[in-house]
DNA sequence: ATAATATTTAGATATTTGTCTAAATATATA
DNA sequence: TATATATTTAGACAAATATCTAAATATTAT
C-alpha cells in the first residue's frame, strides 16, 4: 500500500493513468503527452508497474501498457 | 488533491489519519504513539492540515485534531 | 549484416522531504 | 508574577526523488 500511495504523489504519474484510463499505450505514446525526457517517463512507468497500478506487455518492439483497475479500486477503498 | 497525494504518502501520517479515525487527540497524546520528536509530529499535522485532511481546534492549552471524513471521502472517490 | 526505431539502464545532479535540536509562543497553575 | 506544560517555529542535515544525458538492449526493416 506504501508503494500506491508513493506511486500515486506525483502529478505526472496521475496523468499517465488518466491517459491510461481511456485506452492502452505504449511508452513512446505516454512519452509524447509530457515534456518529460523518455529515459523519465521510463522511469514514471516503472514506479506505477512496482505498484502494481499498471502491467506492461512487449508487442514487438513496443511496450504497450495498461491500467491495473483492480488495484486502483483497493486505493479508492484504503481504510474501510 | 495535489496536497492530499502528498499528505497521504507518508506511513506516519496514515497511520495519524488511523488514529484520529478512532478518537479526537491533541498534538502530545498523538506524539506518545511514535518515537518521533514532538516537532516532527507537529510537522506531519501542519501537512494533514494543509492537506485538509484534519482540523485542529485549540482547547486551553492543548490543541485538539479531528479527521475530516469529507475531504476523505474525496479521495476515495478519485477519479469517478 | 547494418541501420533505424523503441525502450530501458546507468550515473549524475538539484530539489524535496523527514527528522532532529534549540528556541519561541501560548496557556495554566502556584 | 514566576514556573511548568503544550505546541509550534526555525534552522540544519541526511535520505529520497525527479530529472537529465549517454549508453545499452531489443526489435524491425533495408
Amino acid at each position: 500500500m506504501n508503494e500506491i500511495f508513493k506511486a500515486l504523489n506525483d502529478e505526472t504519474r496521475r496523468r499517465i493513468i488518466e491517459l491510461l484510463k481511456d485506452k492502452d499505450m505504449n511508452a513512446g505514446a505516454i512519452a509524447e503527452e509530457f515534456n518529460i525526457s523518455k529515459p523519465s517517463i521510463s522511469h514514471h512507468l516503472d514506479i506505477l508497474k512496482r505498484a502494481d497500478l499498471i502491467t506492461s506487455e512487449k508487442k514487438g518492439q513496443f511496450v504497450e501498457y495498461t491500467l491495473n483497475t483492480t488495484i486502483l479500486e483497493e486505493v479508492l477503498t484504503y481504510g474501510y
